[in-house]
DNA sequence: AAATAAAAAATTAACGTTAATTTTCTATTC
DNA sequence: GAATAGAAAATTAACGTTAATTTTTTATTT
């Protein structure tokens, strides 16, 4: 799980943070800071109490709320993304130099795969067009039945993505 | 809002669910027809709350937890759909007739739009070949903001779809 | 460096939803 | 039609998240 990230790579997200809290007059706290790190030094989805746990068990001592505060920031600084796949439990993962995918959810195993395919590209261009609006965001979630499952009445796709 | 629906349509998603109860082996309770009336003689978009009381304004006993199961079973028979819009509360919106379209929502007043475009077809295509599900459900969402708003300072879209 | 005001962190309470438990009802058997 | 077992509805408790409040910290001014 804990994979160390380059030194370029938290060189630059903490000037991404830093830009963005002085932009928007922000204070640069030490708790920011430790959960940018913590968030940058994973790899895959994770949602708010396993990041709880993750700095509870290292010598971070920080609050749910705060991180839920936090994760709010940082998903407007661009830096996370956020998921709902279905269940009632918000998934998040880092933004920066990950390049753009979608979602495919197992609904027998709950496995999430990843893709992706440029055209949604012109399809949210023709929503921009159509409505007037910028987006800056989208969410593309397909909800599938494994074939081999069908078939076998076994559901084990080894290869699954992430999760 | 209360929209009386045709006597085609009741007739037809009554005899989806019963076929679906029975199929199942579920129990046709009244709750549950009442439930379909209700939402089916509604518009747009709806929350369990505003069924509740909705419900609860005219004749009927019926508590929450039953409206999150039985939303639940109707949505496994294909007769609602439900959003997550980017906030904590779950949407509905019945889904018996009601042609694919998919979602743009307004991060300023957080108004929903709908669109259609057939390429998210040829996407869905793509992925269910490429990691060999069948899918049965998507979900597309764009986040954006008013280019009027950019503009004026006013984030005024009189012609909203849906809430 | 001490005093201060404002912002963020922590704590606590509230909300929407899900899960567990109890009560009521359905539908089947006699 | 009464008795019964199982299913669904209602109630209650738990969970993830958000909002409100209190405490702590930041950073600015003196």
């Amino acid at each position: 799980m804990g994979d160390k990230m380059t030194q370029e790579t938290k060189e630059a997200v903490e000037k991404i943070l830093t830009d963005y809290l002085e932009r928007n007059k922000h204070r640069k706290t030490s708790e920011r800071f430790a959960i940018l790190n913590e968030i940058y030094s994973h790899n895959g989805h994770f949602d708010i109490e396993g990041l709880y746990v993750m700095m509870k068990n290292k010598k971070y001592r920080v609050s749910r709320a705060t991180l839920y505060n936090n994760i709010e920031l940082l998903l407007e600084a661009g830096l996370v993304i956020k998921h709902q796949f279905g269940k009632n439990l918000a998934q998040f993962e880092k933004a920066y130099k990950f390049k753009q995918h979608d979602h495919l959810i197992c609904s027998d195993c709950e496995k999430v795969f990843e893709f992706c395919d440029p055209r949604i590209m012109q399809i949210q261009k023709m929503a921009e067009d159509m409505l007037n609006f910028d987006v800056f965001h989208h969410s593309l979630n397909f909800f599938a039945k494994c074939r081999i499952l069908k078939q076998n009445g076994v559901c084990e796709h080894k290869k699954s993505v992430v999760k």
